[in-house]
DNA sequence: AACTTTCAAACTGTCGACACTCGACAGTCG
DNA sequence: CGACTGTCGAGTGTCGACAGTTTGAAAGTT
Protein backbone atom coordinates (compact mmCIF):
# COMPACT_ATOMS: atom_id res chain seq x y z
CA UNK A 1 0.00 0.00 0.00
CA UNK A 2 1.22 3.26 -1.08
CA UNK A 3 1.44 5.37 2.22
CA UNK A 4 -0.15 8.50 1.92
CA UNK A 5 2.29 11.61 3.37
CA UNK A 6 -1.13 13.08 5.31
CA UNK A 7 -0.83 10.80 8.60
CA UNK A 8 -4.24 10.30 8.35
CA UNK A 9 -4.59 7.15 6.45
CA UNK A 10 -1.67 5.28 8.12
CA UNK A 11 -3.64 4.44 10.98
CA UNK A 12 -5.77 1.73 9.06
CA UNK A 13 -2.77 -0.23 8.02
CA UNK A 14 -4.70 -2.89 9.22
CA UNK A 15 -7.04 -4.70 7.25
CA UNK A 16 -6.62 -3.56 3.43
CA UNK A 17 -9.26 -6.70 2.86
CA UNK A 18 -12.25 -4.72 4.64
CA UNK A 19 -11.88 -1.63 3.69
CA UNK A 20 -12.04 -2.94 0.24
CA UNK A 21 -15.06 -5.33 1.21
CA UNK A 22 -16.43 -1.80 2.28
CA UNK A 23 -15.87 0.28 -0.90
CA UNK A 24 -17.03 -2.83 -2.74
CA UNK A 25 -20.25 -2.86 -0.74
CA UNK A 26 -20.67 0.82 -0.78
CA UNK A 27 -20.70 0.59 -4.65
CA UNK A 28 -22.68 -2.19 -5.33
CA UNK A 29 -25.48 -0.47 -2.90
CA UNK A 30 -24.81 2.69 -4.80
CA UNK A 31 -25.61 0.89 -7.65
CA UNK A 32 -22.20 1.48 -9.38
CA UNK A 33 -22.42 -2.18 -11.07
CA UNK A 34 -25.37 -3.53 -13.22
CA UNK A 35 -26.20 -6.53 -11.71
CA UNK A 36 -24.59 -9.61 -13.75
CA UNK A 37 -22.02 -7.70 -14.78
CA UNK A 38 -18.42 -9.42 -14.45
CA UNK A 39 -15.88 -8.11 -11.85
CA UNK A 40 -11.97 -8.57 -13.03
CA UNK A 41 -9.82 -8.66 -10.14
CA UNK A 42 -6.64 -7.53 -11.94
CA UNK A 43 -9.04 -4.02 -12.99
CA UNK A 44 -10.74 -3.49 -9.58
CA UNK A 45 -6.55 -4.21 -8.10
CA UNK A 46 -5.76 -1.29 -10.39
CA UNK A 47 -8.66 0.98 -9.11
CA UNK A 48 -8.17 0.48 -5.92
CA UNK A 49 -3.96 0.67 -5.81
CA UNK A 50 -3.55 -3.06 -4.82
CA UNK A 51 -2.90 -6.17 -6.23
CA UNK A 52 -4.97 -9.00 -6.57
CA UNK A 53 -5.03 -10.88 -3.01
CA UNK A 54 -6.78 -8.51 -0.88
CA UNK A 55 -9.36 -8.01 -3.60
CA UNK A 56 -9.67 -11.82 -4.22
CA UNK A 57 -10.46 -11.81 -0.35
CA UNK A 58 -13.18 -9.35 0.16
CA UNK A 59 -14.52 -10.81 -3.66
CA UNK A 60 -15.21 -14.00 -1.56
CA UNK A 61 -16.20 -11.78 1.48
CA UNK A 62 -18.97 -10.44 -0.67
CA UNK A 63 -19.73 -14.14 -2.27
CA UNK A 64 -20.15 -15.42 1.58
CA UNK A 65 -22.09 -12.59 1.69
CA UNK A 66 -24.67 -13.11 -1.08
CA UNK A 67 -24.01 -10.21 -2.69
CA UNK A 68 -21.75 -11.69 -5.51
CA UNK A 69 -21.30 -14.86 -7.21
CA UNK A 70 -18.09 -16.70 -8.76
CA UNK A 71 -17.77 -19.39 -11.23
CA UNK A 72 -15.01 -21.28 -11.55
CA UNK A 73 -12.40 -19.76 -14.20
CA UNK A 74 -14.59 -17.15 -14.65
CA UNK A 75 -14.37 -15.14 -12.13
CA UNK A 76 -16.86 -12.82 -9.68
CA UNK A 77 -20.10 -11.77 -11.16
CA UNK A 78 -23.03 -9.01 -9.64
CA UNK A 79 -25.46 -11.11 -7.95
CA UNK A 80 -28.93 -11.09 -9.59
CA UNK A 81 -32.15 -11.12 -7.90
CA UNK A 82 -35.46 -12.34 -9.21
CA UNK A 83 -38.72 -12.30 -7.27
CA UNK A 84 -38.76 -15.39 -6.15
CA UNK A 85 -35.48 -15.53 -4.34
CA UNK A 86 -36.77 -12.01 -3.01
CA UNK A 87 -39.58 -14.01 -1.86
CA UNK A 88 -37.28 -16.79 0.15
CA UNK A 89 -35.45 -14.15 2.17
CA UNK A 90 -38.64 -12.40 2.92
CA UNK A 91 -39.83 -15.68 4.06
CA UNK A 92 -36.86 -16.67 5.89
CA UNK A 93 -36.61 -13.69 7.65
CA UNK A 94 -40.26 -13.99 8.91
CA UNK A 95 -39.49 -17.03 10.02
CA UNK A 96 -36.42 -15.98 12.41
CA UNK A 97 -38.04 -12.74 13.37
CA UNK A 98 -41.07 -14.80 14.41
CA UNK A 99 -38.87 -17.09 16.49
CA UNK A 100 -36.94 -14.16 17.91
CA UNK A 101 -40.29 -12.37 18.82
CA UNK A 102 -41.60 -15.69 20.64
CA UNK A 103 -38.32 -16.16 22.78
CA UNK A 104 -38.23 -12.11 23.65
CA UNK A 105 -41.98 -12.26 24.82
CA UNK A 106 -40.99 -14.49 27.46
CA UNK A 107 -37.83 -12.72 28.76
CA UNK A 108 -38.07 -9.10 27.79
CA UNK A 109 -35.94 -6.79 30.90
CA UNK A 110 -36.41 -3.15 31.18
CA UNK A 111 -33.68 -2.24 29.66
CA UNK A 112 -34.57 -4.13 26.43
CA UNK A 113 -37.70 -2.54 25.97
CA UNK A 114 -36.34 1.09 26.94
CA UNK A 115 -33.50 0.08 24.19
CA UNK A 116 -36.03 -0.74 21.67
CA UNK A 117 -38.28 2.40 22.57
CA UNK A 118 -35.20 4.58 21.78
CA UNK A 119 -34.36 3.25 18.69
CA UNK A 120 -38.63 3.94 17.17
CA UNK A 121 -37.37 7.16 18.63
CA UNK A 122 -34.13 7.44 16.44
CA UNK A 123 -36.34 5.82 13.19
CA UNK A 124 -38.92 8.43 13.92
CA UNK A 125 -35.89 11.27 13.88
CA UNK A 126 -34.58 9.98 10.86
CA UNK A 127 -37.81 9.47 9.19
CA UNK A 128 -37.91 13.59 8.85
CA UNK A 129 -34.20 14.42 8.48
CA UNK A 130 -32.47 11.32 7.69
CA UNK A 131 -31.26 10.03 4.34
CA UNK A 132 -33.56 6.76 2.47
CA UNK A 133 -29.85 4.55 3.01
CA UNK A 134 -30.60 5.92 7.51
CA UNK A 135 -34.05 5.30 7.46
CA UNK A 136 -33.41 1.67 6.06
CA UNK A 137 -30.22 1.25 8.07
CA UNK A 138 -32.46 2.41 11.66
CA UNK A 139 -35.07 0.03 10.48
CA UNK A 140 -32.82 -3.04 9.93
CA UNK A 141 -31.15 -1.55 13.36
CA UNK A 142 -34.78 -2.18 15.24
CA UNK A 143 -35.50 -5.87 14.08
CA UNK A 144 -31.93 -6.52 14.60
CA UNK A 145 -32.66 -5.94 18.22
CA UNK A 146 -35.29 -8.40 18.51
CA UNK A 147 -33.12 -10.77 17.01
CA UNK A 148 -29.82 -10.08 19.77
CA UNK A 149 -32.82 -9.76 22.91
CA UNK A 150 -33.99 -13.11 22.16
CA UNK A 151 -31.00 -13.94 23.13
CA UNK A 152 -29.68 -16.98 20.12
CA UNK A 153 -26.34 -15.38 18.37
CA UNK A 154 -26.50 -17.74 15.93
CA UNK A 155 -29.87 -16.32 15.06
CA UNK A 156 -28.67 -12.63 14.74
CA UNK A 157 -25.69 -13.96 12.66
CA UNK A 158 -27.93 -15.46 10.32
CA UNK A 159 -30.50 -12.48 9.95
CA UNK A 160 -26.97 -10.29 9.54
CA UNK A 161 -26.56 -11.94 6.29
CA UNK A 162 -30.18 -11.76 5.26
CA UNK A 163 -30.15 -8.54 6.06
CA UNK A 164 -26.91 -8.02 3.57
CA UNK A 165 -29.16 -9.47 0.58
CA UNK A 166 -32.31 -7.45 1.73
CA UNK A 167 -30.42 -4.02 1.85
CA UNK A 168 -28.81 -4.87 -1.63
CA UNK A 169 -32.08 -5.92 -3.18
CA UNK A 170 -33.86 -2.74 -1.90
CA UNK A 171 -31.67 -0.45 -3.15
CA UNK A 172 -31.46 -1.95 -6.83
CA UNK A 173 -34.99 -1.22 -6.77
CA UNK A 174 -34.32 2.24 -5.77
CA UNK A 175 -36.58 4.28 -3.60
CA UNK A 176 -38.69 2.21 -1.20
CA UNK A 177 -39.74 4.45 1.62
CA UNK A 178 -42.27 7.01 0.51
CA UNK A 179 -43.69 7.86 3.35
CA UNK A 180 -40.73 7.13 6.02
CA UNK A 181 -42.89 8.35 9.06
CA UNK A 182 -45.23 5.82 8.51
CA UNK A 183 -42.96 3.02 8.12
CA UNK A 184 -41.49 4.30 11.55
CA UNK A 185 -44.71 3.82 12.98
CA UNK A 186 -45.35 1.15 11.75
CA UNK A 187 -43.17 -0.55 14.14
CA UNK A 188 -45.11 0.63 17.33
CA UNK A 189 -47.62 -2.08 17.54
CA UNK A 190 -45.06 -4.74 17.27
CA UNK A 191 -43.26 -2.64 20.27
CA UNK A 192 -46.84 -2.90 21.67
CA UNK A 193 -47.36 -6.22 21.49
CA UNK A 194 -44.19 -7.09 23.05
CA UNK A 195 -44.91 -4.62 25.91
CA UNK A 196 -48.05 -7.28 26.59
CA UNK A 197 -45.49 -10.31 26.84
CA UNK A 198 -48.06 -12.09 25.00
CA UNK A 199 -45.79 -14.43 22.35
CA UNK A 200 -48.80 -15.39 19.96
CA UNK A 201 -49.67 -11.22 19.97
CA UNK A 202 -46.27 -10.49 19.25
CA UNK A 203 -46.14 -12.79 16.44
CA UNK A 204 -49.37 -11.56 15.37
CA UNK A 205 -47.68 -7.90 15.06
CA UNK A 206 -44.59 -9.51 13.53
CA UNK A 207 -46.41 -11.32 10.76
CA UNK A 208 -48.58 -7.83 9.91
CA UNK A 209 -45.57 -5.48 9.68
CA UNK A 210 -43.28 -7.69 7.82
CA UNK A 211 -46.22 -8.73 5.46
CA UNK A 212 -46.79 -5.91 4.22
CA UNK A 213 -43.20 -4.81 3.40
CA UNK A 214 -42.77 -7.83 1.42
CA UNK A 215 -46.33 -6.99 -0.45
CA UNK A 216 -44.46 -3.50 -0.90
CA UNK A 217 -40.98 -4.71 -2.06
CA UNK A 218 -42.49 -7.63 -3.74
CA UNK A 219 -44.37 -5.10 -5.83
CA UNK A 220 -41.53 -2.69 -6.74
CA UNK A 221 -39.62 -5.50 -7.48
CA UNK A 222 -42.10 -7.01 -10.10
CA UNK A 223 -42.80 -3.71 -11.61
CA UNK A 224 -39.10 -3.79 -12.53
CA UNK A 225 -38.73 -6.96 -13.63
CA UNK A 226 -41.68 -6.65 -15.90
CA UNK A 227 -40.05 -3.95 -17.73
CA UNK B 1 -22.16 -34.98 -11.10
CA UNK B 2 -22.70 -33.23 -14.42
CA UNK B 3 -23.21 -35.20 -17.62
CA UNK B 4 -22.52 -34.04 -20.85
CA UNK B 5 -25.05 -35.03 -23.88
CA UNK B 6 -22.30 -37.74 -24.62
CA UNK B 7 -22.23 -39.02 -21.40
CA UNK B 8 -19.29 -38.11 -20.24
CA UNK B 9 -19.18 -37.09 -16.87
CA UNK B 10 -17.73 -33.31 -17.01
CA UNK B 11 -14.03 -33.50 -16.06
CA UNK B 12 -14.25 -30.42 -13.58
CA UNK B 13 -10.87 -29.13 -13.23
CA UNK B 14 -11.13 -29.20 -9.11
CA UNK B 15 -9.49 -26.45 -8.03
CA UNK B 16 -7.22 -26.79 -5.33
CA UNK B 17 -9.14 -25.14 -3.25
CA UNK B 18 -12.16 -27.28 -2.82
CA UNK B 19 -9.65 -30.47 -2.50
CA UNK B 20 -8.18 -29.04 0.09
CA UNK B 21 -11.57 -27.11 2.25
CA UNK B 22 -11.96 -31.26 1.49
CA UNK B 23 -9.50 -32.74 3.42
CA UNK B 24 -9.45 -30.11 6.07
CA UNK B 25 -13.28 -30.50 6.64
CA UNK B 26 -12.32 -34.57 7.06
CA UNK B 27 -9.24 -33.95 9.06
CA UNK B 28 -11.38 -31.99 11.23
CA UNK B 29 -14.40 -34.02 11.48
CA UNK B 30 -11.97 -36.90 12.55
CA UNK B 31 -10.72 -35.14 15.19
CA UNK B 32 -7.16 -34.53 14.11
CA UNK B 33 -7.26 -30.92 15.35
CA UNK B 34 -7.87 -29.91 18.90
CA UNK B 35 -10.66 -27.61 19.09
CA UNK B 36 -8.98 -23.93 19.52
CA UNK B 37 -5.49 -25.03 17.97
CA UNK B 38 -3.63 -23.04 15.93
CA UNK B 39 -3.50 -23.91 12.30
CA UNK B 40 -0.54 -22.25 10.49
CA UNK B 41 -1.09 -21.72 6.58
CA UNK B 42 2.92 -21.89 6.10
CA UNK B 43 2.87 -25.92 7.58
CA UNK B 44 -0.74 -26.75 5.88
CA UNK B 45 0.55 -25.68 2.60
CA UNK B 46 3.93 -27.74 2.84
CA UNK B 47 1.75 -30.45 4.24
CA UNK B 48 -0.54 -30.84 1.09
CA UNK B 49 2.41 -29.67 -1.02
CA UNK B 50 0.93 -26.63 -2.43
CA UNK B 51 1.38 -22.47 -2.16
CA UNK B 52 -0.33 -21.00 0.52
CA UNK B 53 -2.55 -18.96 -1.58
CA UNK B 54 -5.10 -21.64 -1.99
CA UNK B 55 -4.89 -23.13 1.91
CA UNK B 56 -5.55 -19.69 2.40
CA UNK B 57 -8.94 -19.46 0.41
CA UNK B 58 -10.11 -22.95 2.02
CA UNK B 59 -9.52 -21.66 5.26
CA UNK B 60 -11.98 -19.14 4.66
CA UNK B 61 -14.11 -21.19 3.08
CA UNK B 62 -14.23 -23.27 6.59
CA UNK B 63 -14.34 -19.85 8.20
CA UNK B 64 -17.48 -19.16 6.83
CA UNK B 65 -18.95 -22.57 7.53
CA UNK B 66 -18.10 -22.36 11.21
CA UNK B 67 -15.51 -24.46 11.42
CA UNK B 68 -12.96 -22.15 12.14
CA UNK B 69 -12.59 -18.68 13.12
CA UNK B 70 -9.71 -16.08 12.58
CA UNK B 71 -8.34 -13.29 14.07
CA UNK B 72 -6.10 -10.45 12.02
CA UNK B 73 -3.01 -10.63 12.26
CA UNK B 74 -2.87 -14.25 14.08
CA UNK B 75 -4.50 -16.34 11.44
CA UNK B 76 -7.01 -19.33 12.08
CA UNK B 77 -7.73 -21.62 14.71
CA UNK B 78 -10.38 -24.24 15.26
CA UNK B 79 -13.67 -23.20 16.61
CA UNK B 80 -14.54 -24.05 20.04
CA UNK B 81 -17.37 -24.97 21.14
CA UNK B 82 -19.78 -24.02 24.44
CA UNK B 83 -22.91 -25.47 25.17
CA UNK B 84 -24.15 -22.39 25.33
CA UNK B 85 -23.31 -21.89 21.53
CA UNK B 86 -24.92 -25.72 20.29
CA UNK B 87 -28.28 -24.81 22.27
CA UNK B 88 -28.16 -21.69 19.91
CA UNK B 89 -27.83 -23.98 16.62
CA UNK B 90 -30.46 -26.80 17.77
CA UNK B 91 -32.72 -23.40 18.90
CA UNK B 92 -32.36 -21.93 15.20
CA UNK B 93 -32.69 -25.36 13.46
CA UNK B 94 -35.65 -26.19 15.00
CA UNK B 95 -37.23 -22.45 13.94
CA UNK B 96 -36.03 -23.50 10.81
CA UNK B 97 -37.35 -27.08 10.31
CA UNK B 98 -40.52 -26.44 11.73
CA UNK B 99 -41.31 -23.13 9.23
CA UNK B 100 -40.02 -26.14 6.60
CA UNK B 101 -42.68 -28.62 7.56
CA UNK B 102 -45.75 -26.33 8.03
CA UNK B 103 -44.96 -24.85 4.31
CA UNK B 104 -44.28 -28.41 3.17
CA UNK B 105 -47.56 -29.79 4.95
CA UNK B 106 -49.53 -27.66 2.89
CA UNK B 107 -47.87 -29.04 -0.45
CA UNK B 108 -46.55 -32.21 -0.17
CA UNK B 109 -46.48 -34.36 -2.99
CA UNK B 110 -46.59 -38.08 -3.95
CA UNK B 111 -43.07 -37.81 -5.52
CA UNK B 112 -42.00 -35.77 -2.21
CA UNK B 113 -43.62 -38.65 0.14
CA UNK B 114 -41.93 -41.62 -1.88
CA UNK B 115 -38.19 -39.62 -1.45
CA UNK B 116 -38.94 -38.85 2.13
CA UNK B 117 -40.13 -42.64 2.65
CA UNK B 118 -37.03 -44.21 0.44
CA UNK B 119 -34.69 -42.24 2.73
CA UNK B 120 -36.30 -43.84 6.09
CA UNK B 121 -35.16 -46.66 4.20
CA UNK B 122 -31.92 -46.06 3.82
CA UNK B 123 -31.58 -44.97 6.92
CA UNK B 124 -32.93 -47.97 8.21
CA UNK B 125 -30.64 -49.79 6.33
CA UNK B 126 -27.54 -47.74 7.18
CA UNK B 127 -28.46 -48.10 10.97
CA UNK B 128 -27.28 -52.37 10.78
CA UNK B 129 -24.82 -51.85 8.36
CA UNK B 130 -23.59 -48.67 8.21
CA UNK B 131 -21.01 -46.42 9.93
CA UNK B 132 -21.74 -43.81 12.38
CA UNK B 133 -20.34 -41.10 9.74
CA UNK B 134 -23.22 -42.88 7.40
CA UNK B 135 -25.68 -43.07 9.76
CA UNK B 136 -25.34 -39.19 10.56
CA UNK B 137 -24.90 -38.35 7.05
CA UNK B 138 -28.50 -40.22 6.35
CA UNK B 139 -29.81 -38.58 9.28
CA UNK B 140 -29.29 -35.05 8.11
CA UNK B 141 -30.41 -36.02 4.60
CA UNK B 142 -33.88 -36.37 5.61
CA UNK B 143 -33.85 -33.52 7.59
CA UNK B 144 -32.83 -31.82 4.22
CA UNK B 145 -35.34 -33.14 2.39
CA UNK B 146 -38.07 -31.42 4.62
CA UNK B 147 -36.22 -28.37 3.91
CA UNK B 148 -35.19 -28.62 0.07
CA UNK B 149 -39.54 -29.44 -0.16
CA UNK B 150 -40.73 -26.97 1.57
CA UNK B 151 -39.47 -24.72 -1.57
CA UNK B 152 -37.43 -21.95 0.02
CA UNK B 153 -33.90 -22.13 -1.55
CA UNK B 154 -32.88 -19.77 0.98
CA UNK B 155 -33.73 -21.84 3.75
CA UNK B 156 -31.92 -24.85 2.67
CA UNK B 157 -29.06 -22.85 2.08
CA UNK B 158 -28.79 -21.90 5.75
CA UNK B 159 -29.80 -25.30 7.31
CA UNK B 160 -26.74 -26.28 5.62
CA UNK B 161 -24.39 -24.27 7.35
CA UNK B 162 -26.18 -25.49 10.41
CA UNK B 163 -25.15 -28.76 9.60
CA UNK B 164 -21.91 -28.05 8.96
CA UNK B 165 -21.68 -26.98 12.56
CA UNK B 166 -24.04 -29.69 13.81
CA UNK B 167 -21.81 -32.33 12.17
CA UNK B 168 -18.86 -31.00 13.38
CA UNK B 169 -20.07 -30.60 17.39
CA UNK B 170 -21.46 -34.13 17.25
CA UNK B 171 -18.25 -35.80 15.96
CA UNK B 172 -16.72 -33.59 18.24
CA UNK B 173 -18.55 -35.27 21.25
CA UNK B 174 -17.80 -38.71 19.60
CA UNK B 175 -20.47 -41.54 19.43
CA UNK B 176 -23.78 -40.15 19.43
CA UNK B 177 -26.41 -43.35 17.98
CA UNK B 178 -25.67 -45.75 20.60
CA UNK B 179 -29.08 -47.26 18.80
CA UNK B 180 -28.83 -46.20 15.72
CA UNK B 181 -31.99 -48.39 14.90
CA UNK B 182 -34.03 -46.44 16.95
CA UNK B 183 -32.49 -43.14 15.78
CA UNK B 184 -33.72 -44.03 12.62
CA UNK B 185 -37.18 -45.32 13.76
CA UNK B 186 -37.47 -42.41 15.59
CA UNK B 187 -38.13 -40.02 12.29
CA UNK B 188 -41.62 -42.06 11.14
CA UNK B 189 -43.69 -40.33 13.35
CA UNK B 190 -42.61 -36.79 11.58
CA UNK B 191 -43.22 -38.74 8.65
CA UNK B 192 -46.89 -39.60 9.62
CA UNK B 193 -47.39 -36.57 10.48
CA UNK B 194 -46.81 -35.27 6.97
CA UNK B 195 -48.73 -37.37 5.56
CA UNK B 196 -52.24 -36.08 7.53
CA UNK B 197 -50.92 -32.59 6.18
CA UNK B 198 -52.04 -31.22 9.36
CA UNK B 199 -49.45 -27.94 10.03
CA UNK B 200 -49.61 -28.42 13.69
CA UNK B 201 -49.22 -32.18 14.09
CA UNK B 202 -46.23 -31.61 12.12
CA UNK B 203 -44.87 -29.01 13.86
CA UNK B 204 -45.30 -31.00 17.11
CA UNK B 205 -43.89 -34.36 15.53
CA UNK B 206 -41.01 -32.08 14.83
CA UNK B 207 -40.62 -31.01 17.83
CA UNK B 208 -40.55 -33.60 19.83
CA UNK B 209 -37.93 -35.72 18.02
CA UNK B 210 -35.66 -32.79 17.15
CA UNK B 211 -35.99 -32.06 20.97
CA UNK B 212 -34.76 -35.41 22.18
CA UNK B 213 -31.81 -35.18 19.88
CA UNK B 214 -31.21 -31.92 21.34
CA UNK B 215 -31.18 -32.96 24.77
CA UNK B 216 -29.07 -35.80 24.09
CA UNK B 217 -26.45 -33.93 22.19
CA UNK B 218 -26.55 -31.62 25.28
CA UNK B 219 -26.22 -34.14 27.52
CA UNK B 220 -23.38 -35.68 26.38
CA UNK B 221 -22.04 -31.91 25.28
CA UNK B 222 -22.35 -30.61 28.96
CA UNK B 223 -20.51 -34.30 30.42
CA UNK B 224 -17.56 -33.51 28.46
CA UNK B 225 -17.49 -30.23 29.04
CA UNK B 226 -17.60 -30.50 32.68
CA UNK B 227 -14.32 -33.05 32.22
C1' DA C 1 12.76 -16.15 42.51
C1' DA C 2 9.83 -12.99 40.09
C1' DC C 3 9.75 -9.55 36.68
C1' DT C 4 11.19 -6.94 32.68
C1' DT C 5 13.78 -6.54 28.33
C1' DT C 6 15.71 -8.30 24.18
C1' DC C 7 15.85 -10.99 20.34
C1' DA C 8 15.15 -14.47 16.93
C1' DA C 9 12.02 -17.63 14.80
C1' DA C 10 7.57 -18.18 12.88
C1' DC C 11 3.76 -16.37 10.82
C1' DT C 12 0.51 -13.38 8.30
C1' DG C 13 -0.58 -9.75 4.84
C1' DT C 14 0.61 -8.31 0.50
C1' DC C 15 2.88 -8.23 -3.87
C1' DG C 16 4.37 -9.27 -8.69
C1' DA C 17 4.95 -13.10 -11.95
C1' DC C 18 3.79 -17.07 -14.65
C1' DA C 19 1.03 -20.91 -16.53
C1' DC C 20 -3.12 -22.49 -17.94
C1' DT C 21 -7.95 -21.88 -19.33
C1' DC C 22 -11.82 -19.74 -21.63
C1' DG C 23 -14.17 -17.17 -25.19
C1' DA C 24 -13.91 -14.61 -29.48
C1' DC C 25 -12.56 -14.14 -34.02
C1' DA C 26 -10.79 -15.27 -38.18
C1' DG C 27 -9.24 -18.64 -41.41
C1' DT C 28 -9.74 -23.32 -43.64
C1' DC C 29 -11.96 -27.15 -45.57
C1' DG C 30 -15.80 -29.79 -47.10
C1' DC D 1 -22.33 -21.33 -47.41
C1' DG D 2 -21.76 -23.64 -43.02
C1' DA D 3 -19.10 -26.13 -39.69
C1' DC D 4 -14.70 -27.03 -37.76
C1' DT D 5 -10.01 -25.55 -36.30
C1' DG D 6 -6.22 -22.63 -34.91
C1' DT D 7 -4.77 -18.45 -32.82
C1' DC D 8 -4.90 -14.53 -29.67
C1' DG D 9 -6.05 -11.66 -25.84
C1' DA D 10 -8.05 -11.40 -21.34
C1' DG D 11 -8.40 -13.29 -16.90
C1' DT D 12 -8.15 -16.65 -13.17
C1' DG D 13 -5.44 -20.06 -10.34
C1' DT D 14 -1.28 -20.69 -8.19
C1' DC D 15 3.33 -19.71 -6.79
C1' DG D 16 7.49 -17.86 -4.38
C1' DA D 17 9.20 -13.74 -2.05
C1' DC D 18 9.39 -9.82 1.07
C1' DA D 19 8.05 -6.86 4.94
C1' DG D 20 6.00 -6.08 9.25
C1' DT D 21 3.95 -8.28 13.30
C1' DT D 22 3.35 -11.60 16.89
C1' DT D 23 5.12 -15.08 19.96
C1' DG D 24 7.87 -17.43 23.01
C1' DA D 25 12.05 -17.98 25.14
C1' DA D 26 16.58 -16.50 26.51
C1' DA D 27 19.03 -12.88 28.84
C1' DG D 28 19.31 -9.42 32.14
C1' DT D 29 17.70 -6.87 36.44
C1' DT D 30 15.96 -6.10 41.07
Amino acid sequence: MTTTTSGFATIQQRDLVNQIADMLTEALLKGDFAPGVHLAEAQLARDFGVSRAPVREAARLLESRGMLVSQPRRGFFVRTFNAAELDDVYDLRLCLERHAVRLLAGKLTAEMEAALDAQLETMRRVANDGTALQQIEEDVAFHRMLCQFSGNQRLVRVFDELCHEMRFCILLIGQLYDDPAQVAESHQPVMDALRTRDANACEAALDYHIGIAQQRVGEMFREREGQ
